[in-house]
This record gives structure tokens, sequence and C-alpha cells, in this order.
DNA sequence: TACAATGTCGAGTGAAATAGTCATGAATTC
DNA sequence: GAATTCATGACTATTTCACTCGACATTGTA
């Protein structure tokens, strides 16, 4: 009874912004070294809302991640190798700071607050860890992932 | 410029009913044995509108976690010792699920998320870290805190 | 018993964020 | 210059957040 009636609420997520542009910039590493990609295919391919996934391939763009050909055979590349781009930076670039609590980052409001100090060490545990997980690292999962799928329905 | 301007964005973080949650739970803590603390008292000392208190209190009480006393003298009280309590079970109550993504709880969609894996971890983490902490080191942190701050303007 | 002090509960609200759509325009290739 | 692709900003619907408010219930005190 404690939610009210059973609804399960969700505060601490990721937008959609952050879901979507990961999903984009593994569909950009996995396909790498076969030319642009393109927005129409990644959609397709990764289950984002077209006109939307316009918006995070520009943000994507504008930090540095990839790069944008226009005119037929066009698309979208990696602007570096995936082994250098790591899921931490790529969330930042989408979602901005991911701080549980804003006076981790803004320094107001902590004297206040009581649970800064865990909140601290927990945020940098998960920066480490994002930091820590290429996008390389990512694609391989993902491949890894496919393979056990393929083995279970093989069976 | 990946922010577009520079304007700073937040999209994990807790939400006021938890900061202000727990702010209540400390503030409780800290004067149990003094019989029931008011909600006027606890919306003053800790900075929350008191409207909005009896909403957290309601939920705090409906958890279990404190109890509650009408009429003159009245006021809110623990329901357990401050040591029994965790920051993780106080903020799961307030805040509902605190995964970061919606695919840890509902396993909808982890086919194709590709990071799920890496936010399990982090938020396996997030959770033992929590759950570590009681509402007595809340409040013992607090008063840490606060003799700091007494010596330092002492000398 | 009257009344004042407290807590309880649910409805309502304004602002902001989220998650998009859409139209227009710019670059490139053929 | 026509077709194809990306680029950008304006616009919008929906939801969530962070409350406020009013009516009511309970209890101590005079």
């Amino acid at each position: 009874m404690a939610l009210s009636g059973g609804t399960k609420s969700y505060g601490m997520l990721l937008s959609t912004k952050g879901d979507y542009g990961v999903r984009a910039m593994i569909d950009l590493a996995k396909h790498s070294g076969e030319g642009p990609v393109q927005r129409a295919d990644i959609a397709r391919r990764r289950q984002i809302p077209e006109s939307y996934l316009d918006h995070l391939l520009g943000q994507l763009r504008r930090a540095g991640f990839i790069r944008s050909v226009r005119g037929p055979g066009g698309g979208h590349l990696l602007a570096k190798p995936a082994e250098d781009i790591c899921l931490l930076h790529i969330l930042e670039a989408l979602e901005g700071s991911l701080a549980p609590l804003a006076c981790l980052e803004t320094h107001e409001g902590e004297a206040i607050c009581g649970q800064d100090w865990v909140w601290q060490e927990i945020y940098d545990m998960m920066r480490a860890r994002l930091a820590a997980v290429s996008l390389a690292d990512l694609v391989e999962h993902e491949r890894v992932h496919e393979r056990n799928i393929a083995i279970n329905y093989s069976i």
C-alpha cells in the first residue's frame, strides 16, 4: 500500500534521449566501415521515431561523436574509433549532468540536504563505471547476446 | 555547445519527495524521545513547504516508518528505531523504483536497449550502498557536520 | 460540552519537462 | 535541376512535478 494502490512509479530514469542516442551510436559503430549510415535505417533497426532521431543526431554531431554527410548516399559516421568513445560522455552529451542530486553539482543546499554524502559516493562510482565502458564494449556485448540467442534457438 | 548554449540540464534527479522526505525523517530521528514532532516545526527547520510535507508524512506513515498523533500536542514519531530504517527503503517508499532504466524492472525492451547490463551493475551497487546507510547514520553524519562548522567558526 | 490544536485526505492547479511532429531549407550527387 | 539526404527551429500534446486548498477527523483542555 506504500505506493497507493500498486501502480509502480519511476523517478530517476534515464530519458529516451539517452536510451535512443546510445542505441543510435551502437548502430553506427556496428556498421562502421560500410560508409555513411542513414537516419531511416537507424530508426528502423533501433525502433526510434525518425523525426526525433534527427535531434539526437544533431546533439551527437555537435558534441563531436559523429559526422554527417548530406546528399544521396549520405548519412552518419562515427567521428572517432568506437574504443575511444565512452558511455559516460555519450550520456552526458545527451542528458546533461547525471547527478542524482542537484546539490552535488551546484553545492547549493547541501548544508540542509542530509543525504548528499551518500549520493556523492554513488555518483562517483556510477561515473567511473560508465567511463570504463566504451562503445566498442557495447557492440561486443550485443554481438555476444545475439550469439546466445541464436544458440538457444538452434538447440 | 553540446548543451546548446551552456544551460545545464539534469535528467536523473531524485525528486523533491525523496529529498524532503529524508530530511523529515532525519528531523524526526534527531528529536526522538522528545514526544511527537509537529509538522510545522519540521517544515520550518528543514525548509519544506508545510502543506506539501503533509503528503510526504502520509506516505511515510502508510509505509510504516512513522506514526502520527492527532489533537493538541500531537505530531509525528518514528515507528521503529533509527538504526532499523535504511535509506533505500525510505527512498523507495517515496519515489517508487529507483531503477535508472525501466527495462531493469519490467524486462521489456531490454533486447534492444544495449546498455542495460551496465546500468544493472550500477543499480545493484546503488541499492547495496543505500541499504547499508541507516537513518541513525544520517543523523550521526549531520551531527559531525555541525560540529565541524562550529569548530571552523570558533577558530 | 465547546473549542482550539493538531493530523488526514483528496481534488485541483500552474509551470515545466518530455517526447515528439512538421515545415522549410541547405548540401550533394547524378 | 531533380532527387536524395541531412539541418534546424517552431510548434504541440501529454505527463509529471510540486505544490495549494478546503473539508473533515481526532484529541486535549477549559
